[in-house]
DNA sequence: GTGATTGCAAAGCGTTTGCACCGTA
DNA sequence: TACGGTGCAAACGCTTTGCAATCAC
């Protein structure tokens, strides 16, 4: 809970508003929850996160309002072997994900570096390259540190 | 239809059956479907492509084979941005997907150059990489000459 | 007030499970 | 022959759709 994230569920309030759409109830919640938290969340995850808070919400404006917020750009999908239906707020630019295996934390980074390797794939295979999408999995800091502590499984 | 994919599908028969599985029609018939195709396919599209040819298949064998398959490292998943349930032949080593945005054309390639960028982001998070994900979308050189003729389009 | 948005219920779709019969080894 | 594999049907979970009531503007 920090003023970045505070500001961020606002912008995409405002700028919900100013797509024409209102204001409600569950889309606020909705957007609190994505806009304070850093692993990407499933809808079922998000609904029930939203129900304790605001018990009259239903799944399906979760849903609704995810599709929104999607198309506005405001988040974006994070695809995991299992589950592929997690969503995370999107960064500015094109940016790719970092995911830690244990805690589910995800964190951007930029991939300048590609243009080479995309280079040579174009040139070996004749394809030309529109999109790429790198997304690495790993622990982060905080969860390497708990599996230093052998009380601290998993 | 050449004679690597030919050779391809009897290793996985091979495989399977030195694996403690019995070879069986609907098997024979997943095997061959997708050690013959380049394109990744969902379960429901190999038994449609199954049913035409063994009419007697169920869809049930088709999922059963898969996770067969993917359980001995002979095929894997292919994640798209709407559906992520689709398979390809995968390939010896750890490889990358190039994926044909038109055809679905899937090719793969090593990425080795991926090591700077990994020690870059390691670095920069905190973060222990131990898995790289990497997809190209982009188009084949048959779907970049039929995008030529303005008859053809998407 | 008006029309977008809501929650509910039902339907839809892809996938899994239970089971009796079948066919490979 | 024995039991792994099959196809069917039902169950399941997630997502979408249809609708009257509700609420933001």
């Amino acid at each position: 809970m920090n003023v970045d994230q505070g500001k961020l569920s606002n912008l995409w309030l405002t700028q919900l508003k100013s797509s024409g759409y209102r204001l409600t109830g569950p889309r606020y919640y909705v957007v609190d929850i994505l806009a304070h938290t850093e692993t990407a969340l499933t809808a079922s995850e998000i609904f029930t996160r939203a129900h304790a808070r605001y018990p009259s919400i239903g799944l399906m404006s979760v849903y609704r309002t995810l599709e929104k917020l999607e198309h506005l750009g405001l988040i974006q999908r994070v695809h995991r072997q299992e589950k592929c239906h997690a969503y995370i707020a999107a960064p500015k630019g094109h940016e790719h994900l970092l995911v830690c295996h244990s805690c589910g934390k995800v964190e951007f980074f930029s991939g300048d570096d590609l243009k080479t390797l995309v280079d040579r794939v174009e040139k070996k295979t004749g394809y030309i390259v529109e999109e790429h999408w790198l997304q690495l999995f790993g622990l982060c800091a905080k969860c390497q540190n708990l599996n230093k502590t052998p009380s601290q499984e998993r």
